[in-house]
DNA sequence: GTCTATAAGCTGATAGAC
DNA sequence: GTCTATCAGCTTATAGAC
């Protein structure tokens, strides 16, 4: 991957973000040096400076472009008529846009404890955001009599924890297509906060 | 914390490995150096080698003491008479011992991919022997009627994933109580997988 | 925009004095 | 059993040449 000099500015900030994505997942922020960065890009480790002002700012980015997308994609999602089937489709969304980033979905909740205080308090608020959406589902459900939970709130971290649980197993090609994985999810969430 | 020269070897083990659990936990296993670990027990750094070989086997031990305590515990809980009853032991024996050890569960399953390959194999065996005690309740109850499951490995790890949730958010002294927490995961589990 | 060279400091682990 | 001193190598980030 050994390079000579040249500009590149279009295409090497891209490449950065996508090295750093790769090895933050696979060893982990702390566990990773700029130069290995680098050398995975095929630059030296003073010209990823150019694109990022210090290590910190590359995994912030890679953390909140994640949740900026997973919430406007959410937000995009058709509105339903009712909320069994509002929580049908976001099951479904979930499961589906976490499987086809597992590298941003690990980081995003691996590495919470490496972001700066202030870098942190930004991406709670973006995953709080998301989880409310889910939490007006249930409460709509509750409203109209077809689900009945004892506690809102803690209804909705439950069923995102077992959904998320789908990332530690799953691996494309295996037993089960990703329909099946998305219908047995359904099947127990469904019945979870059922009335 | 600083101290004189003397022999200490009954106690300093124990507060070496308590002082890497409070410290792995809190910024992980990657980011703490011998040096810090040191400093928290009053120790100069050349002296926690006389305790452990190395850095590895700190973070190996931890997690392995952590996984057969798990292990022990749940095999010493009484035998019950229907599989709706072990469930429903098993949900609040996992969320009280959880519950007592946050940092030790914390490290078990944020540091697995800091273990080496044969430190992995060893604590992942472990968590499986855990989660077959769990399938094996889940299995008995189709047998019996009374659970009714698309898959059962799928609702295994789905039923642990959603109950590990409980870790990211209760603090003790909350808004809820621990029995009310255990109630409210017991009314979800149940639910989710009932025939 | 990338390079080389460097600053200033930290890392895991070991050797030998006491 | 703990200390001090040390090794060899790594770290993030910057300065200045090209």
């Amino acid at each position: 991957m050994a390079r000579t000099q040249g500009s590149h500015s279009d295409i090497t900030g891209p490449r950065i973000r996508k090295a750093a994505l790769h090895l933050f997942a696979r060893y982990g922020y702390a566990a990773v040096s700029m130069r290995q960065i680098a050398a995975e890009v095929g630059v030296q480790a003073g010209a990823l400076y150019n694109y990022t002002p210090d290590k910190q700012s590359l995994l912030y980015r890679l953390m909140r472009d994640h949740m900026e997308e997973l919430l406007a994609a959410q937000k995009a999602l058709p509105s339903q008529d009712c909320a069994l089937d509002a929580l049908r489709q976001f099951v479904g969304f979930h499961i589906r846009f976490h499987m086809q980033r597992p590298e941003e979905v690990f980081i995003a909740y691996m590495e919470l404890r490496n972001l700066t205080p202030e870098n942190f308090a930004e991406i709670e608020a973006l995953r709080r955001d998301y989880e409310d959406a889910l939490q007006g589902i249930l409460v709509a459900g509750q409203a109209e009599g077809v689900f009945a939970l004892q506690d809102a709130k803690i209804a909705t971290l439950a069923v995102i924890a077992m959904l998320n649980g789908v990332m530690t197993w799953y691996r494309a090609g295996g037993r089960l297509s990703l329909d099946q994985v998305e219908r047995i999810y359904w099947d127990m969430v469904r019945k979870a906060v059922a009335a």
